[in-house]
DNA sequence: TCTTTTTACCTTGATATCAACCTTGATGGA
DNA sequence: TCCATCAAGGTTGATATCAAGGTAAAAAGA
């Protein structure tokens, strides 16, 4: 073997400087933690309280359009449901319109906890805006939003 | 009950637009997609990546360091440690200067995967940078930085 | 109409993630 | 020395995450 298997320590800790992917990990380990803290009182992680919250809305969504807007698969999406639906704070339902689509949508429990929910989600989430200097947050959700809308080529047509 | 129990549309679409935890968590599961996507033919993960590659050091580091190098519990890194100890990628040492500790090290096998896996590694990030415009990706790093090495207030004395 | 293709979802198996609790080893004070 | 405290990891149970493969319904084409 003319070409050694080994890794120079600089190539290291350049990937760990650089790797966005590694950085946006490690942010959403600690905003998970975060926001899985404050939320405990209410008995909700920050996942289950944005998925909630993206039920609440006039018109039940199909799984699909959630799972999609949350830039989640689908299988995680159906695994996620479980816990809440086993609570009774969502339900499914077949789709009367294309039957195989289901509707969600919270349950009145559901709408209730996620009220609770709500003024905790303002206090965590101005302490983490707290930690971003000037109108870096609406720069950050924007790149961030770059980052996740796009779709890696074998989805073009 | 004075209070309705029910959250306004308004809110929920306030919030889907602010809430940085949501933006960071829909960013990370993208990027993980990408990246896992890169590395398969190699055989890892974006996370196992990154963790591999934190191991790739003169000296050999303890699990501590490592997970909070990468904002991660311990116990999650005791479990990601075991499929690359099983495939022999990885190894770990109680050491010797403080037997409670255990030092994780590459095996010859794991920095040769490493070594197969940095080259797509270098293609996977370019093509990410290149969601981003100029010099945005600096700035963001910055930003990621800020949220994840912050701790929630009950970790100071 | 009938067949093919596409779409929406489900299930399974593997890995990832954390909190809570436990064990062991190091450290410091009496 | 002995005990209390602290620090580092391990274990367990619940949830989260995705790929791969499967089922059923809708849509498209012959």
């Amino acid at each position: 073997m003319s070409k050694p298997a080994i890794v120079p320590f600089e190539t290291t800790l350049l990937v760990r400087d650089a790797c966005l992917c590694l950085h946006v990990q490690r942010a959403a380990r600690a905003l998970a933690r975060r926001f899985d803290d404050a939320l405990r009182p209410v008995g909700l992680t920050h996942g289950q309280f944005s998925l909630m919250m993206s039920l609440n809305r006039p018109v039940p969504p199909r799984k699909g359009d959630v799972a999609s807007l949350l830039a989640m698969d689908h299988s995680t999406l159906t695994a996620n449901l479980k816990p809440l639906e086993r609570r009774g704070l969502i339900e499914s339902e077949i789709d009367p319109e294309d039957r195989r689509g289901r509707l969600l949508r919270l349950t009145p429990e559901g709408m209730a906890v996620l009220a609770r929910a709500v003024p905790i989600w303002e206090r965590a989430h101005a302490a983490t805006e707290a930690l971003l200097t000037g109108g870096e947050a609406g720069r950050l959700r924007n790149d961030l939003m770059a980052l996740s809308t796009s779709l890696p080529e074998d989805h073009q047509p």
